[in-house]
Formats: structure tokens, C-alpha cells, sequence
DNA sequence: TTGAAAGCGGTACCAC
DNA sequence: GTGGTACCGCTTTCAA
């Protein structure tokens, strides 16, 4: 390990005058601040990281929490985490955790232990330990996407109510009156507060709602598998479906292709968050787009305010979303 | 801040005992030990994990370069590495370099400054600058799925050549003769070595290769969109068309069905990857499945080996593909 | 079994 | 403008 004594003795120097030389040029003389970099040049020299570290406090590193990584969606909202934090000189931990507590756990412990200086939550649960929950009550935290239970950590979220309710609206004006639900987590409030929408949306029509078509309970392609294959099997026939992801929707259009329906001619289908091969597929799919990199970016600076100190304009910060309505949906069968 | 002084003037015991006592609790009395827990419960200390960074000189942090996070290939391949990082007590750094050489430069520069023990590369390029790429010499890098050109880090990756010949023959073996191309990145090992695998397939069966078949330069959905309009231009069209990735088959399967021809009736498209999504679109994706998550942890095991100075078996590390025949692939159209 | 103290590699204050 | 040195928080040797 090549460390600032040996530079310092290669240059003829004190260590101080190697730090100055290297953090605050302007303090040293030009003169000796060209020995020191020959001589930091030559023994290769990095200032060890961890070192500068440990004085500083500050390991300017925050830990994203993410229930999985092959959602394109979360991805696309990392990216923003990560492009945003990158320019502001913090680096990324990532914590995939498959939605197991004891591995939140782990991750979120990270920053009570100055292995990073903040946390951002992508799904609803409080992520500390019982044992960890007082300590983590001065913790920078930011939920994206989603909202922390009972807790008042700010978030950045979409209008998820707005959003089914435009969903629904959109079906109605269709000419829908009978409808299914692919749901993906039910315990999340995006599930809640979209599904309320839709709900509203229904009521003001007098549409009622039927429990008994809100089948599925995982964000995944199967999940679309399996939810078209219950609805199709019902005695009535929903003469469309809102999906709650891209990916519940593309496993269901997979399916109803598959069983010889025409969408959208027999059913319509709906999805959210406009992952981008929804565009792609056939036909391609209505749904919901959701502005997931600015979500990330805007995470990251509200952790950073809160990480500084700095005093935050608001808690919360409601997106706009922008229903997408391409061929997946249209008007309802008329038998 | 609740430091070590702090839980050891609580417990009336030295920072010594409280440092044994939370790493090697065997060699504390069983007495002091409980009285030193009681004051660490009590202050709400976590031993920082810079400042014991700093003294063993090791991050157990690894960082992985990747050009996008979009792309659910490269993410299951992280996920492999997140899994196996994981479970080795090591963090995952996320480098998200959008193939920018600068985002590469800083992140490889982590390794150099003790931010991170070692490196995982998926894309092929060095990724360090100039300036460091002496000092990188003894840095713990591998590369997955990609080689690195020109340096003999150790790598993970797919038999390509041999994935190459597997699609071809597979599609000469339903008649085909006049094929289509579409490339990802062109600079690529990956890209040259599956590319030279269909042409030794087909030079066998006295196929001549046409350059001008081969179009695209990008892994993307639209590559697939814009190179599938390019070769249907084409006074002869292909029957079949080779996609070097699941995205590009995607977007091509997507163009195709929208000009109202019909896969494999019409043409037959093949692609690389198995994404997820690619069993879900009409018809199904022919497409040779990787080991995407296995190469993840095999990644981390051979690095964290390196880190741990212990000797490489083997250098080079060639996992099995398998070419999974679905629908989008069948006989060639007799015209 | 425990404590004092010397580091780990840098930084920054204080004095010259 | 530069050097000496205390210190960041923890670990570990050495001596008691």
C-alpha cells in the first residue's frame, strides 16, 4: 500500500503539505506542489478513500432498497438514483431484497453504522429491525414510488388515485361495464390508493364493483397468466381488465391471445407504468406511464437535503402521470 | 455521534473491552460482557463501519460496471452478483456507466482509492483511464458475460461461437437460406463470436454470408423496429432473421407483425437472452437462454478469490447455453 | 481478563 | 507556505 508518508518522503515534504497539495492546491506553493505530484505520479498515490472517510463522518453513500431487480421499472427508477447521485458525488449500494425482511434488515442497518449516509425505501415497508426502530428515527429516509406505513418519512409518488381513476374513466368512456382486476402486492398502498380510484370512478358511473374480479396478488408476468385465465373462466366475462403492472398485463394479453380472443376486440386490456417493451408488444398496451427516472432523481435530492440538514419545501411530492392510450383498449364488445 | 468512548465510560469498562466484547465475546468475562451489551443497547451504538474499514485496510464492497440498467439481462446478471455478494458479507456498487468512458474511468478509480476491493466488468471495454492503467494491473477484475480486449483478466461467459452455430443450425435445419441480421454493439467479443459461429455454420452448408443482411449497431427495441424495416426493404427478403439479442428479436417481432406478416409463417426471428418477457409475446421468442444469474455469483466468487489473493483455477470460465425452439421459429415460407 | 496505547491513513489546526 | 501533531473511531498488541 502506497500511502501520503512514503509520497511525503519521496517529495521532501510533510505529510500536510502532500493533503494540501492534493485537496487545496491554492494553499501551496507552486514550486513545491509540482514535487509533490511528481512524486505522487511516480509512487502511484490514491488517497485511501475509507481514510478521508472516517475523519469526514460522511461515507457519502446511499443504500437503495429494492424488492427486485427485474422489473424494468424499479430499474428505470435506479438509474435515476443513480444518475443523480453520481453528480452529486454519491456512489450507490444496492440492496436487492427480494422482499425479505431480515435482509432489509441488514441493508437498511447500514446507515446506523456509517457504512452510508441515507436510505431510499422502492417498496412500503419500514425497513428497520424492532430493535433498530428508535435509532432509525433520525435516519435520512425517502420512499419512492411507494410510502412508508405509519411512518413520516417524505416520498415521491405518483397520484395513484388520479391514475385509476383515469384508467377507469378511459374504459368507461369505452363503453365497459363489466370489469376484472389483476392486482399485483396487496398489502402495498399503489394497490389501495389506484384501486380507490377505480372505485370512484365505477361509483359515479353506477357501476358496481365485484370482489370476486380483483384476482392475482404478485407483480409478475405469471401473475397476468393465471389472473386472465380465473377471469375468463368466470360465467360473465369481463369485457375488460386493468392490470395493476406492465408486466401482470403482458402476461394476460399473452394468455388471452392465446386462448383466441382478440384484443381489443373481445377484451381491453390495461397496465401501468409504461415499461418500455409495452410499446412493443402486440397490440401495444393502454397504460399508464409514470415518470420513473425523474422519481428517482427527485429521491435523491431530498435524501441529500435531509442527509445536509437542509430544511425540505414539502414532504411529499405528488408526480403527474400520463395515461398512454394505445390499441390494448377499446371499445366494449357488444354481445 | 455514539461512539465507542462513549459505550465504554457508560459501562466503566476501557474501549478495548468493548470492542472484544462485540467481535470476540469469548475472550471477555461473561460479567463484563452483559454490562458492556446493557451500555450498548443503552447508548444505541453501532460500531462505525468506516473507522473499522480504515484499520483492515478492506471495503468488502465490490463494484460492478454495467452500460444500462434497462436491459433485464444485465440486471439478472447483477442479481446473481447482489445473491453471492451478499452472501460473502460484501456490498454491491453500483456503477452505471451508460457506456461513457469518463463514468467508467471513476468508477474502476473506486478500486484504486480503496473505495471497493474489486471490480466486475460486464461490458468489454478496460475501463480504466490511462493514467491508472499501470497501477490497475493488480486490481481484482473479471468480467462477465463480456471479455475484457486485449488483458488477460479472468472472465465468465457464454460459449458464443458455439450459440451462434446451435441458432443457425437450428434454422438451416427448417430449410432456411437466405438470413437477416440484426447486431447489437459491433465492437462487442460477443457480437464478432457469435456472428463467426452462424457463418461457420452456414459456410458448411455452402450458405453464402451477404454483409449487406447485416444491419443494427444497438441493443435495443428500436434496432429491432428500424433493422427489420431495413431488411424488409431488401429486393430478396430474408426467411429467417438472427436477433443478437431478446430486445432487438422484440422490436423486430413487433415491426414484422405490424406490416401484417406473420411469424414464423412468414419469417422466422430468433433472439438472445431469454429476458423473461420473451416467453410472454405472440408467438413466443426462439432465443438461447443464459445462465444469466449463475454467471452473476460465479462473477463474485472468482473476484472474491482474487481479492483474497487465493490461486485461480482457471482463468476463463465457458457456461452452457441452450437454445430454447418456441414459436418464433419454424419452416422456411417455399415461395 | 482487562486496560493502556500504538497504530490504520488522512485531515486540519496551530505554530513557526 | 510549511511542518508538527492531535484526532477521527476502532482494533489489537503488550503488559499487567
Amino acid at each position: 500500500m502506497t500511502n501520503i508518508k512514503k509520497v511525503s518522503e519521496l517529495a521532501g515534504v510533510s505529510t500536510a503539505t502532500v493533503s494540501r497539495t492534493l485537496k487545496t492546491p491554492s494553499l501551496v506553493n507552486v514550486k513545491t506542489r509540482e514535487k509533490v505530484m511528481i512524486a505522487v505520479k511516480q509512487a502511484g498515490y490514491r488517497p485511501n478513500w475509507l481514510a478521508s472517510s472516517v475523519k469526514s463522518g460522511k461515507s457519502n453513500s446511499i443504500v437503495v432498497l429494492v424488492p427486485n431487480l427485474v422489473n424494468p421499472f424499479f430499474m428505470r427508477i435506479i438509474e435515476g438514483i443513480e444518475n443523480a447521485a453520481q453528480e452529486r458525488g454519491y456512489t450507490v449500494l444496492l440492496g436487492d431484497t427480494q422482499g425479505d425482511q431480515q435482509r432489509e434488515n441488514e441493508y437498511a442497518s447500514m446507515v446506523l453504522s456509517n457504512r452510508a449516509d441515507g436510505l431510499i425505501q422502492l417498496d412500503h415497508s419500514f425497513p428497520f429491525s424492532e430493535a433498530d426502530a428508535e435509532l432509525a428515527e433520525k435516519v435520512p429516509m425517502v420512499s419512492v414510488c411507494e410510502r412508508i406505513v405509519d411512518k413520516p418519512y417524505p416520498y415521491i409518488e405518483l397520484d395513484n388515485y388520479a391514475a385509476g381513476r383515469a384508467v377507469m374513466n378511459h374504459l368507461i368512456s369505452y363503453g365497459h361495464k363489466k370489469f376484472g382486476f389483476i392486482a399485483g402486492q396487496r398489502s402495498s398502498l399503489i394497490f389501495q390508493d389506484r384501486l380507490a380510484g377505480m372505485k370512484s370512478a365505477m361509483a359515479e358511473e353506477g357501476i358496481p364493483f365485484d370482489e370476486s374480479y380483483l384476482v392475482g396478488a404478485s407483480y409478475d408476468l405469471d401473475t397476468g397468466v393465471s389472473g386472465a385465465k380465473e377471469l375468463l373462466a368466470k360465467s360473465e366475462q369481463p369485457t375488460a381488465i386493468c392490470c395493476f403492472n406492465d408486466d401482470i398485463a403482458m402476461g394476460a394479453l399473452y394468455e388471452l391471445t392465446r386462448c383466441g380472443l382478440s384484443v381489443p376486440n373481445d377484451i381491453s386490456i390495461t397496465g401501468f407504468d409504461n415499461v418500455r417493451v409495452s410499446g412493443y408488444v402486440n397490440p401495444p398496451l393502454t397504460t399508464v406511464d409514470q415518470p420513473a427516472f425523474d422519481m428517482g432523481q427527485r429521491a435523491v435530492n431530498v435524501l441529500i437535503k435531509m442527509i445536509k440538514n437542509e430544511p425540505l419545501a414539502r414532504k411529499r411530492e405528488i408526480l403527474p402521470f400520463q395515461l398512454l392510450e394505445r390499441e390494448s383498449s377499446g371499445p366494449a364488445k357488444t354481445t
